[in-house]
DNA sequence: CGCTTGATAAAGCAGATGCTTGAGTAAGCG
DNA sequence: CGCTTACTCAAGCATCTGCTTTATCAAGCG
C-alpha cells in the first residue's frame, strides 16, 4: 500500500535530486561534512541561494544540520538516498519480472513447436 | 569528469520522477504497455494533463511512445531508470567508503591504545 | 563596546510547472 | 461522406522555483 507520507517524502527527495547544484551538495557531502560557507565557495551564486538549496536537501531528510560556533555543518543523510534507491529498484523488479516471465512463455512456445 | 549533457540528463530524469502521478504512470508501465487513454483512466485530471505528463517522461527518456492504429502505446525504457540509480549509487559508495576508512582509522587507533 | 564572520529571514521577480479549456488532426466506423 | 475515438497543440492562469538584494541575528575578536 502507498500512503500519502511516502508520495510526499518521494515528491522531496527526487525534487532534491532534480537540481544540478544540489546533486552537487550531496555529492561533496559524501565526501565529509562540510559549512554552508565551504558548500557556497565554488559557487557564482550567493551564499543566501545555496543556504536555500540546503533548506531544500534538508526538507527532504538528505541532509541534516548542526551547529558548531558560527557554523552550521551540513551531513549527509544516507538513509533517504537509500529511500529513492528502493523506489527505482521496485520499478526495475516489476520490470525485469515481466521480462523473465515473457523469456519463460517464448521458451516454452519454443519448447512445444519442437 | 561531469558533462553538461549528463547533467541535464539526470535534471530531466530526477525532475521527471519528482511528480506522484509520473512516477504511478512509470510503475504501471513497468507492469506492461499502455495507451495515453488507459494510463488516464484512474485519475480526476483530464487526458490532455496526462499527455503532458507522458512529454515530460518522454523527454526524459523513462519512457517511449509508439504507434498502433489511433493508439500511442507507451513503453518504460529501462536504461534511464539504470542512468539515475547510478548516480545514486555514486554517493552512496563514496559515503560507505569513508565510513570503511573511518572504521579501519578507528580500529587502528584502539590497536595503539592497547 | 563596536566590527567582522557565518549564517538565516524576507521580499521581489523572471521563468518554469501543472493544470485547464478550446481547437485541431489522423484513424477507423457507419 | 459525416461521426466517433484517441490523441496532440496552443493559449491562459495560478502556483512554485531559483535566484537576487536588503535586513537581521548570534558568535567571536579587538
Amino acid at each position: 500500500m502507498r500512503t500519502a507520507v511516502e508520495d510526499q517524502q518521494l515528491d522531496a527527495l527526487f525534487t532534491a535530486l532534480s537540481d544540478r547544484t544540489r546533486r552537487d551538495i550531496v555529492a561533496r557531502l559524501s565526501v565529509g561534512d562540510a559549512t554552508v560557507k565551504d558548500l557556497a565557495e565554488p559557487y557564482a551564486m550567493s551564499m543566501q541561494a545555496v543556504s536555500q538549496h540546503i533548506r531544500v536537501l534538508e526538507r527532504s531528510g538528505l541532509i541534516s544540520q548542526g551547529r558548531h560556533r558560527q557554523t552550521r555543518p551540513c551531513r549527509l543523510e544516507p538513509a533517504a538516498l537509500e529511500a529513492a534507491l528502493s523506489w527505482i529498484e521496485g520499478s526495475r523488479r516489476t520490470w525485469s519480472d515481466r521480462i523473465d516471465r515473457l523469456e519463460t512463455h517464448l521458451a516454452r512456445v519454443q519448447e512445444r513447436e519442437r
